[in-house]
DNA sequence: GTGATTTTGGATGAATCAGTCCAAAATGGG
DNA sequence: CCCATTTTGGACTGATTCATCCAAAATCAC
């Protein structure tokens, strides 16, 4: 059956999307994808097409490992509304590394997905999961009586997502952490009315 | 004293603006941003210095004209809470193609500025001026008896500009124009509370 | 008008880009 | 042990990149 690869695909592809993390798609060389993932140029182009196809399935794989945060933190939590306040002040208990780099679902959305359909599909995807996440932890705490009953749940759940969304490119703008701090917590108010 | 300029400076500066807003920094080449300002290479090189100094004085540009907007429209308004509403929801009421081309500077947030301290320069410009202009119209609906007394209103202004900032990149996402006003109403809930 | 100064844009250059080719190395099946 | 099959990585290619150079055109001061 010939010569097997000698490298585990899972394992390269999150180094390549660590390099995408870092400095986009556009920014990034495949000579910068090479060196990062340890292989030959052959073995890239047979293994995964191009450059683009490597950043889809390099993102898709990013998102996969997204959307498995988002079910432990929030739909297995076992204080929902605790979990919901712990996504939203995460940001602004990240290292300086760590803000400045932002999200590669964010990054991606912003420099891709308009002119990207591959991407655009990853990103809407990831939207539907964290949205849908963020909705059935609030379901939760309704029914235990930790947020107020009558709330609309999915107008909340999306705006939970999008302050997220919106923390995260604060963050790369430099906004301190006591700063990403208070607007986490101003965002949590809106659980606390009827 | 010579041949004058054949172009007016800001004129062409707005048009190289449009064409890093739609396709943002490295994926723009100099013959397409020469082809969009109408102008020769040399004439531009001249005036501008290279593209990333030609990219920062296009986003100065455009922050001056966003400043100029939020001045208008939260600072001078005459009703200060429909002003805030209003800024929230202006996403939601864009057509599709604004709403794929986002915002400059959040681009710009995402793409650089991290890695550029020019681009983080502005952007941390802009974003003092917006969350300035949301303070002030909230301190005066405060006066007004718009929203409840004894509100963080300096909190709330990073908030308010953190989640605008959230629904450009939900926008770009492909998010639906009644999706984002749900999340901008829900953000709005913010100003009710005691 | 004339000369000095400046803009202008096509030609040019060096570097880098993504992607292909090919010979050599490595492995599994018989 | 040997052959077929596959991986591998350096060499290579053509296109595109940003930026510079230079001669011609255009304008102002006089």
């Amino acid at each position: 059956m010939g010569r097997p690869k000698a490298f585990d695909r899972d394992e390269v592809l999150e180094k390549a999307a660590g390099v995408f993390w870092d400095k986009g798609f556009e920014a990034t060389s495949t000579d910068d994808l090479l060196a990062a993932m340890g292989i030959g140029r052959q073995s890239m182009y047979d293994t995964f097409g191009d450059k683009h196809a490597l950043y889809v399935a390099a993102l898709e794989k990013y998102r996969a490992h997204a959307a498995e945060n988002f079910r432990h933190g929030l739909r297995e939590a076992a204080d929902p509304r605790a979990a919901i306040e712990a996504m939203l002040l995460a940001v602004s208990g990240e290292g300086p590394a760590d803000r400045a780099r932002g999200c590669l679902l964010v990054n991606a959305t912003a420099e891709l997905a308009p002119h990207d359909d591959d991407v655009a599909k990853v990103v809407r995807g990831n939207n539907n999961t964290c949205e849908g996440a963020f909705e059935v932890a609030l379901r939760r705490a309704v029914q235990l009586g930790q947020v107020p009953p009558g709330l609309d749940t999915k107008a909340i759940a999306r705006f939970l997502y999008t302050t997220l969304q919106g923390l995260r490119v604060s963050a790369k703008a430099g906004t301190s952490p006591a700063a990403l701090r208070d607007v986490a917590r101003v965002a949590l108010t809106v659980l606390d009315r009827a």
